[in-house]
DNA sequence: ATCCTATCCTGGCTGC
DNA sequence: TGCAGCCAGGATAGGA
């Protein structure tokens, strides 16, 4: 599902099409994919402003709009599990899932077609508001493994709901959050105040290597649901360790990898690699010594 | 403060 | 083959 990599790879592609075009008219097709501000109001305000940068913050996709040459808001985009932005020609823009289409002025048109219906589309003049909660950018150097060590500790959660947290992190799914644990050989359920500095250093480290690797990929696509804005599909997928691995054998281990459910999420584990107790080699030495 | 559950949606899969 | 029922999943709200 978008995550991360997926809307930084849209927004990547997104760019070329979109910057310098300015958005002629459109039409919304399903309501309450409008987010902000009312759905009559919205293609209205957009007509007559141009594009001029295509970025992400977390998995929200941005574009930054301008008219008569000065900055006039930005139109933004959360794809949640299912949407799919692309700049196509006009008359191919017919999926029986269509929610928004904007007619751009070279005569294509950015869609947004969403089969599950939970994506949003705002236009906002400022992100102040819309991103308020958001926690860091993990690959941003202010990402450091020194505040992200006090973080940890200054919290009593088990990590996998911690890291799917938009407000601690922001950018990781259920996807990546269970391939950085593994990578970082923690497991799960771990509460966040246990995690030492060299456990936090791993996981740190494991969450940036998973993410680059991501997006070099251009993402993961597992179903029919994620495409790039080119119509192809991701490759991360085969690299997975442990997402969508369950009774696989560990590609360290050989121990099958398990899947369980941690806050209504699948998740997927090694149960040998990630093991519930940070130091079980040093209390495993205790216990034979008293 | 943290956790748990329901909600939003639909296509695709399972099992009878 | 047909169909009912379940499941996936990001974010959020409300209750425990």
């Amino acid at each position: 599902m978008p995550e991360l990599p997926e809307v930084e790879t849209v927004a990547r592609l997104l760019a070329p099409e979109l910057v310098g075009r300015t958005i002629r008219g459109g039409e919304v097709l399903w309501a309450r994919t409008i987010a902000a501000p009312r759905v009559a109001d919205f293609v209205q305000t957009l007509v007559g402003r141009r594009c001029v940068r295509v970025w992400r913050r977390a998995k929200f996709v941005v574009i930054d709009l301008e008219r008569r040459g000065k900055p006039a808001g930005h139109l933004v985009c959360h794809l949640r599990m299912t949407g799919r932005l692309q700049v196509e020609r006009a008359s191919r823009a017919t999926s029986p899932h269509l929610r928004v289409r904007l007619v751009l002025d070279d005569r294509r048109e950015l869609t947004f077609d969403d089969v599950r219906k939970f994506g949003r589309m705002w236009f906002v003049e400022t992100l102040d508001e819309l991103f308020r909660d958001l926690g860091p950018e993990p690959l941003d150097a202010a990402f450091d493994v020194e505040r992200f060590h006090a973080a940890l500790e200054s919290r009593k959660r088990r990590l996998k709901p911690l890291l799917l947290d938009q407000s601690f992190v922001a950018g990781l799914g259920n996807i990546y959050v269970d391939e950085s644990l593994f990578r970082a050989r923690l497991h799960p359920l771990c509460s966040s105040a246990r995690v030492d500095r060299a456990a936090a250093a791993r996981l740190h480290a494991a969450i940036r290597e998973v993410l680059t690797a991501a997006i070099a990929r251009e993402g993961s696509s597992f179903d029919t649901f994620y495409r790039t804005p080119e119509g192809k599909p991701g490759g991360f997928q085969d690299e997975f360790r442990v997402y969508d691995r369950e009774g696989e054998p560990c590609v360290v281990c050989r121990a099958p990898i398990v899947k369980t459910f941690v806050g209504q999420r699948g998740t997927h584990f090694c149960r040998r690699c990630q093991p519930r107790s940070l130091n079980r080699g040093a209390s495993a030495r205790a216990a034979r010594e008293s």
